[in-house]
DNA sequence: GCAATACGATGACGATCGTAATCTAAAAAG
DNA sequence: CTTTTTAGATTACGATCGTCATCGTATTGC
């Protein structure tokens, strides 16, 4: 899973130092950009929107500063678009797994402690909240696609109550944040927050269990 | 709630201006220190940890940038009391409120437009995770001082599954940050971040009465 | 092939960042 | 009363911030 194919030729070009400035294709161009984003989400998920600057972002992506401005018209632009790279990566990833098992995988040790590569929702959604409208906008628009994401395979085949289950996948998720920005604002090895994300996890899967039986319930027509 | 007794006799101070410099009373420095704490405490809600630097805090507290350091060691200093200082405010409204009321507060139109004078944890919560350890210790803590609150005032008087009923507030915790943190990552009059608070508090409240039907039904012996 | 284009490097800009030294005068200590 | 202490103002440090101007060159459009 992002595999992050981009091979680095840019070092061996910065490697050749001095004045051996060469062009690069258009195809490159596209290709560097998409890692100058890719990489930017993976240091703004780390550290913060404001924990990262222009210049060590760009030198983290292989290049110096002074090319930034060639492909975005200002860092806020670049937050937004890294954080819709973020954010898609995200729904990408809850592709064809039930509410149960995207709980599994969110709720879990393995994602609190590796916000770098875990979910932009629960990395920078603090942030989000003080950042302007077009940024918060792209947040909205990754939150609905990862609903509907977890929604398709839901338990709920077809019929009237579509409104149902996206109420539960919202709840789910909410909690779900929740539980791994509670735990993440605990210090690493704190008792407190590995109950709270295996307390968090149990009780949210078992409510998505109740939620499910309830659903049976009423399917069958009679007690 | 929070008056904010700080009589600015400092604005009439500085409005002298230029050559009255007059030094101030052992028990107004210390004031003057607690008022700077409860400014920054205010401010890191508002905008972030990184998102306000020391001179413009002072200023927004009546001084100027130069006596930070007669006060804290650090601004990480500063972090960590202003922190401790606004968990404590949570804490101390929560006293007194029985897990449901708690909700319908916290998960509430009001508390997400009202940063400054909401939560810390949901305010602060994402940017402590990349902050220093001391200050997630005070989160840890503030976190379970809000835990034994709203335990206290539960229906649970007084047994051996007193476990069940921390368990049952973690869950509860977790789920209302996590609804108020994804509502404020979305636009400002956006509808999904009114479904989101709305759904949540209506499952969190739900979930809590079914616990407490739940204990009703164990209490009595019979069916 | 020639001219125009544009990616990326280099360097610099004003502003702001956290931190510190210096100074002053009144409060605290004696 | 004299001395010491210290809160807070002033000023300044070096580093970093986001942004931009300049330039060189290889790629692109003709």
């Amino acid at each position: 899973m992002s595999i992050d194919i981009y091979v680095c030729w840019t070092v061996e070009r910065r490697s050749t130092k001095g004045r051996l400035d060469m062009r690069v294709t258009k195809a490159q161009a596209e290709q560097n950009r998409a890692h100058i984003v890719a990489t930017a989400s993976r240091l703004f998920r780390e550290r913060g929107y404001d924990g990262v600057g222009v210049a060590e972002l760009m030198a983290a992506a292989g290049f110096t500063h002074g090319g930034f401005y060639k492909h975005f018209r200002s860092k806020a632009d670049l937050m937004a678009e890294a954080s819709a790279s973020g954010l898609s990566q995200t729904v990408a990833r809850a592709q064809g797994l039930d509410p149960a098992e995207f709980v599994e995988r969110y709720v879990s040790r393995e994602h609190r402690d590796g916000r770098s590569d875990g979910c932009t929702i629960a990395a920078l959604g603090g942030d989000a909240a003080r950042q302007p409208a077009d940024i918060r906008t792209e947040f909205a628009a990754g939150i609905e696609n990862l609903l509907t994401a977890l929604q398709s395979q839901g338990d709920t085949p077809g019929d009237a109550d579509q409104r149902a289950a996206r109420m539960m996948v919202i709840d789910m998720l909410a909690h779900s944040v929740g539980a791994i920005m509670l735990s993440r604002a605990c210090p690493d090895g704190s008792p407190l927050a590995d109950e709270i994300l295996d307390v968090c996890r149990k009780e949210i899967l078992a409510s998505l269990a109740q939620v499910n039986s309830d659903q049976l319930a009423a399917s069958s027509p009679e007690t």
